[in-house]
RNA sequence: GCCGAUGUAGCUCAGGGGUAGAGCGCAUCCUUGGUAAGGAUGAGGUCACGGGUUCAAAUCCCGUCAUUGGCUCCA
């Protein structure tokens, strides 16, 4: 008999080389029935497999996350499998588990795959998941498995095998269809109830784009048709918010061919959101001792490759710009932080200068190639929300604190509430990749968890992620739809002082090197609007939306009227306009309602009478008239 | 940059080897209306750009550019 240990602590004891599912089944049949797949002692197998000595067991699960990537991973072999009988001599590659679904890469030869085919392909593994054939699970030798690839012609499996040792390949057979896998699968392929596939991309053996191009299929499969039909309406839900449709139609920002891919160019409505954020932040920044600077968008060549970013950006950037001085080269300013480092360098500091916060909401420009473009959260022009503290190295952990209360702080605000923080510090063994002195790396990373656990931020650290110059923090926040988002950054620098020879004089008279951390609790401004308009589907808080309200005159003989209330708004600081145009008041109203506009103030001869306005709230309708005044205070405290 | 898809009026899109279509928007006129589209008339297009095939190309072919879904990358 074994001892099996469960997540709550209980024990219970089975024969030896019980398996997981035998488990489950002992303790109820719905539970066998929903087990995906079994973390033994730690590690995720199959369900199927025997436990031969006592150990922990957590059953997994549609609700766990490992059960989900399980459930993904064979769904991509049951793909495969239909496709294999759909074109005789497919080749794959690999065909793994994603975050939402899996793909698989597959070498067809000369057939091209469009989504045409996929109802033929879905309705397949619909057909082969039926069959309920069980995942098999065999080990074979190198030599075994060579011969069988060979036997089938898939150069691709032969190279991955090529890459294991002998002894630790296993096969997983499902139906007639057999793949190299690690594993862990499914009990059988009937728990996939519910099948789709999503697109199609070409996609480069192993990612080297001078290897050959595969077809990657994408899909997604559920346990339950409905959880299907919720998933597609996320999917609807996300391409109605899609910043770059919303951006246009509430007249956000534009491209402009003329002007260049990647430059966005902001609109009224645009500019009015965007300043209002900034402006948020410059007020919530100078309340924390910062110091707002500006600096030029061009930069000598040379500031560059003092900071090390031409060697960086140099070749595959924007290119140099030549002044009609022989030899004068300037760069367009692919970060800040050189200029902000020469005004550290201005004069001499003082250890009892310091902690410097110097801001600044600063336009830079990076070349990215024109196929990673895409809307406002990838361009070749953005501004940051950029600012770099220089402290000494015992000051870190308070900054910190400082930068992640200022950013927690800012997002709420904006309705974000669901985010993490990812922590990436140095390599656990390779040291070597990194600069900077051992004991300030220490006293940093150290600083960081120290200031996330004060601050009760959730935080995942990863090691080996930190950037060779220092470790830093990125905030993934959660959007209205379940989607995650890298926004704020904060990041700690050994580097650049080091090259820019900063310096601030100790107590003791000596000099000494101060710490740089670079933040952008936004990110940009560009990814931050569109993170915002997907996340509030173009409702933004009140506070922050370019027009709070619409006056809409019953007929023109009520402008006056509608002026004078516009008035008594303006003064008390709320904005808006009036639509004048001689439409019916449906008219106008459904036009007001599309354009997401807040409150719609609608005047008439009751309302000139009385000296009110009939309220009208976007997507909800009449709430009634009030006074003026009813309306200020309502508004008021709402925001 | 590479692979695939797309490019027709300001917008959304239909059509398609023989002189270019709709709806919305826009302009003018009529209408002055009470909670999601009032009516009439009209203007708008080198069918992305360049080349080729053809008696004839917006349509077929090639190239370029842009957009878009991916691949690598980052804020």
């Amino acid at each position: 008999m074994i001892h099996i240990t469960f997540p709550d602590g209980t024990v219970r004891q089975y024969p030896k080389g019980t398996t997981a599912l035998e488990i489950a089944a002992s303790i109820s049949e719905g539970l066998a029935r929903n087990v995906l797949a079994a973390k033994v002692n730690g590690k995720v197998i199959d369900a199927t497999r025997p436990i031969e000595e006592d150990a922990t067991l957590q059953l997994l699960t549609w609700k766990d996350k490992e059960g989900k990537a399980t459930f993904w991973h064979s769904s991509a072999h049951l793909m495969a499998a239909a496709i294999e009988q759909l074109y005789p001599g497919a080749k794959f590659g690999i065909g793994p588990d994603i975050e939402n679904g899996f793909y698989y890469d597959i070498d067809l030869g000369d057939t091209v795959l469009s989504s045409k085919d996929f109802e033929k392909i879905e309705q397949k593994m619909k057909e082969l998941a039926k069959k309920k054939d069980a995942y098999v699970r065999k080990e074979v030798s190198k030599a075994d498995a060579i011969a069988y690839f060979r036997e089938k012609g898939d150069e691709y499996k032969l190279e991955l095998i090529d890459e294991l040792q002998d002894g630790e390949i296993t096969f997983y057979q499902t139906g007639d269809f057999v793949d190299l896998c690690r594993g862990p699968h499914l009990p059988d392929t009937s728990k996939i109830k519910a099948v789709k596939l999503l697109s199609v991309a070409g996609a480069y053996w192993r990612g080297d784009e001078t290897r050959k191009q595969m077809t990657r299929v994408y899909g997604i499969t559920f346990p339950k048709a409905s959880e299907l039909k919720a998933y597609l309406h996320m999917l609807e839900e996300a391409q109605k918010r899609d910043h770059r449709k919303l951006g246009a139609e509430l007249e956000l920002f534009m491209f402009s061919d003329k002007v260049g891919q990647g430059l966005p160019i902001w609109l009224p409505n645009g500019t009015a959101l965007r300043t209002r954020l900034e402006d948020f932040l410059k007020a919530e920044q100078i309340k924390r001792g910062y110091q707002p600077v500006i600096t030029p968008h061009l930069g000598k060549k040379d500031l560059y490759v003092t900071s090390g970013h031409y060697e960086k950006y140099g070749k595959d950037s924007f290119q140099p710009i030549h002044t009609p001085h022989e030899g004068e080269e300037y760069l367009l300013k692919p970060m800040n932080c050189p200029h902000h480092c020469e005004i550290y360098r201005h004069r001499p500091k003082s250890y009892k200068d310091l902690p410097i916060r110097i801001a600044e909401f600063g336009t830079v420009y990076r070349y990215e190639q024109s196929g990673e473009l895409h809307g406002l959260t990838r361009v070749r022009g953005f501004t940051q929300d950029d600012a770099h503290i220089f402290c000494t190295p015992d000051q870190v952990k308070d900054e910190f604190l400082n930068v992640l209360d200022l950013t927690k702080y800012v997002l709420q605000k904006m309705g974000f509430e669901d985010f993490t923080a990812q922590i990436s510090l140095r390599d656990k063994e390779d040291r070597s990749k990194y600069i900077g002195s051992e004991e300030n790396w220490e006293k940093a990373e150290q600083a960081i968890m120290d200031a996330v656990k004060e601050a009760g931020l959730d935080a995942v650290v990863e090691y080996g992620e930190a950037a060779f110059y220092g470790p830093k923090l990125d905030f993934m926040v959660k959007d209205a739809i379940g989607r995650s988002w890298q926004l704020g950054t904060i990041q700690v620098d050994y580097n650049l002082p080091e090259r820019f020879q900063l310096e601030y004089i100790g107590p003791d008279n000596q000099p000494h090197r101060p710490v740089m951390i670079h933040r952008a609790p936004f990110g940009s401004m560009e990814r931050f609007v569109a993170v915002l308009t997907e996340h509030c589907g173009g409702h933004f808080p009140l506070w922050l939306t370019p027009q709070q309200y619409a006056i809409l005159p019953i007929s023109d003989k009520y402008s006056d009227y509608a002026e004078a209330v516009q008035q008594q708004l303006a003064a008390a600081g709320i904005r808006g306009n009036i639509d004048r145009r001689a439409e019916t008041i449906g008219r106008k109203i459904r036009d007001t309602e599309v354009k997401k506009i807040p409150f719609m103030l609608i005047v008439g001869e009751k309302e000139k009478q009385a000296g009110t306005v009939a309220v009208r709230r976007q997507g909800e309708g009449d709430i009634g008239t009030m006074p003026v005044a009813g309306f200020i205070d309502y508004f008021k405290k709402l925001l």
